[in-house]
DNA sequence: ACAACATCTGAGCGGTCATTCATATATACT
DNA sequence: AGTATATATGAATGACCGCTCAGATGTTGT
């Protein structure tokens, strides 16, 4: 089952066929296409670190104390409540957020309180709960 | 070792607390805080097909073919070439990236074409490579 | 000093997921 | 028809990750 329809599309392929396009040559590969793709593709550390980054916004209990410090600034205890999880839990992805500098925090006494680290993360979230409400 | 000096909102709150603030109550919660994040909260089936979402352009693998696939269209045979991975690996990642309707594809005889299925999907890759580059 | 409390951390278990290998489907060519 | 090719798919293995449990650290109040 075909997602799209394209079947105007596949005319036109089949005549670039003709022109050596359409047809894998040694294991299947047109080498302009790939040339030009491989010259485009991001650096090996771009892709991990951005990859890393998106890894711990995609948790979904990672997103919603995410979501929660979008509020408000909040302690390790009432994010535990907010998300109703054990406090342990909720520090080791804290930990592990704020090693990916996606949180910041500041102690007061024995109390640490949590929030966003700055504007850009705001975005990424709010942009991926829109794509998923539509 | 506080990842910024925020000694002036300490002494802050060190005055809230007198008007009940920084002191965790009955298992350490702070009610308001909690009511406020708790309302503002998305809903559990937004995050997880959001989390879904995410998931899928996080892996390294899905995100490189995800770049190679924003530079131009490109067969499953290229996109193996440009990756560096088995045709069979990649098959599998692009089952999953079209079930989660993140890239689409027409077919021409025996070679299918892939591209990305949105332009919302184009933005969420370079935004997440810019903040890595940064 | 001692006890209560908020948070942090290490170890271990269970589930998820990306890859490989082998096979299946489906189209093109002769 | 049959063979070669391009892609799809199923099963299985190994790695990774989030949670729980137990204990450690550091701070507040008596």
């Amino acid at each position: 089952m075909s997602v799209l329809g394209y079947t105007g599309e596949m005319i036109i392929a089949s005549q670039e066929r003709a022109d050596q396009e359409a047809v894998c040559e040694v294991n299947c590969v047109h080498p302009e296409a790939v040339a030009q793709a491989r010259a485009a593709l991001p650096g090996g550390q771009d892709v991990e670190t951005a990859s890393a980054f998106l890894k711990l916004v995609a948790d979904p209990t990672r997103l919603r104390i995410l979501s929660a410090l979008n509020t408000r600034e909040l302690c390790v205890c009432d994010l535990a409540a907010v998300v109703g999880l054990s406090e342990s839990a909720v520090s080791h992805q804290l930990r592990l957020l704020r090693a990916g500098r996606v949180v910041a925090f500041r102690k007061v006494g024995r109390v640490a309180y949590y929030r966003l680290l700055d504007h850009h993360v705001t975005l990424l979230i709010e942009s991926a709960l829109d794509h998923a409400r539509e």
